[in-house]
DNA sequence: TCAGTTAGTGTCTCTATGACACCAACGGTA
DNA sequence: TACCGTTGGTGTCATAGAGACACTAACTGA
């Protein structure tokens, strides 16, 4: 009845939540607005989708306009379109989260952006649009999806210590694990493998370093096993 | 930089994958769609979002008006947008996932589709766009999703026999359960309560008649526990 | 070399899960 | 009305996984 360009067309954009561990927290990236509407106030990185441009990639490409980040974890969370979410009009927002390791990243404002920095996740200041909202679903998926599916090894660098990894779990999770039950169980999953290296010059013992075996992980689950905390 | 009004905007849609269990097998609802493109092929239940519409009223909305069913089970389920999903040009469809108790309700075709029928999800014909992709993701997301969550008695009606959700989680698993052991689980999770009524008239003893408690559900969510499967 | 701090390891108990077989109750039919 | 066929409903035991728990080893810096 209605051919596709007679019908009035929301706008798109993209918007990114991005967490990473920094300082023993787990924080979220927001940016300080440089435009109307909302000039000034925290946002979430994001932007307009250009035609002929795939959804990830807008959200990729936003991303490290307004933040400098390249190539982290990002995974589609959910459309937000509620038609009085923008005060300029119908915005329909396809929301990703993503995960960043902190190994020595820094971030950088740019573009629309006035400002980047972190904030942990239960500090949050007064955010823009639904972001907020937007921001409690990225938190609520990835404190849901940790327990059943590998996303830490994604806030981590590619080698690291089973105390780093325990760490960031308790971080997530919000309590306080046993060590040695941690141990044993994340061992006994297989995909996890000990480099061989250690990480000297701190004071005290030298932890052995691990890393995550991607191909292991594809395989077992292939092979349907549960996953996990 | 780029001010909304100026933007040029991709075309939106929704799309929704209804599942139902019907004459034991799991299956979902298509349409034969009576416009080009693609005219004469089956495809799923979806259409373009109005402005000043919210994406689940949209979804809801073309749901009933091409196969007339109403009031069920919808969440959302992912949003696609690859620049080239539809030949018509740019056209990002967001994705819902729905499911129907089976209990009489009858399907008619009306509005933009020729006809609607329910297909088994292992025997789907040829489907138009890039609905068959969406199928596959919904599919995918109930089968997971239905391990942890009380999804299961969103395909049921009200009352329902132990005997009847078994089969239920049977067919969408794939594998068979003992009956002992589920009936032992299944009940010790809290929200199933005994209806005290029996459902007479079949041949053969008649069977307690169950049905489920979100209330109760929603108090063990909050306590934090584990579902299930 | 010693003090301080983090790394790394094994056992036991309890709970949850999976395997397993029989009697009960109803409707239909002879 | 009795009996047959079919589905409904129940308990135990053996095994595996999860949680609680404390000490020794190894490194750095003073």
């Amino acid at each position: 009845m209605s051919p596709t360009y007679e019908h009035p067309r929301p706008a798109l954009t993209v918007d990114c939540v991005v967490f990473a561990i920094v300082e023993e927290q787990l924080k979220g990236l927001l940016i300080r607005r440089a435009q109307a509407p909302f000039i000034d106030a925290w946002a979430l990185p994001g932007g307009f989708v250009d035609m002929g441009e795939d959804l990830e990639a807008a959200a990729r490409r936003e991303l490290e306009e307004e933040t400098g980040l390249a190539d982290l974890f990002l995974e589609q969370l959910y459309t937000f379109g509620s038609p009085a979410r923008d005060p300029r009009g119908r915005v329909v927002s396809v929301a990703y989260y993503a995960l960043a390791d902190l190994a020595g990243r820094q971030v950088s404002a740019a573009s629309d952006a006035a400002a980047a920095d972190w904030f942990a996740v239960d500090a949050l200041p007064e955010l823009a649009f639904d972001h907020a909202e937007i921001f409690a679903c990225a938190l609520e998926r990835l404190r849901g999806k940790v327990r059943y599916a590998p996303l830490g090894f994604e806030l981590l660098p590619g080698q690291f210590t089973l105390t780093q990894l325990q760490r960031l779990y308790e971080i997530i999770l919000g309590r306080e694990l046993d060590k040695r039950n941690f141990r044993r169980k994340i061992l006994a999953l297989g995909p996890l493998v000990d480099t061989g290296r250690t990480q000297r010059g701190l004071a005290h013992r030298a932890p052995r370093l691990y890393r995550f075996d991607r191909r292991r992980y594809r395989q077992l689950e292939r092979d349907g096993f549960n996953f996990w905390l």
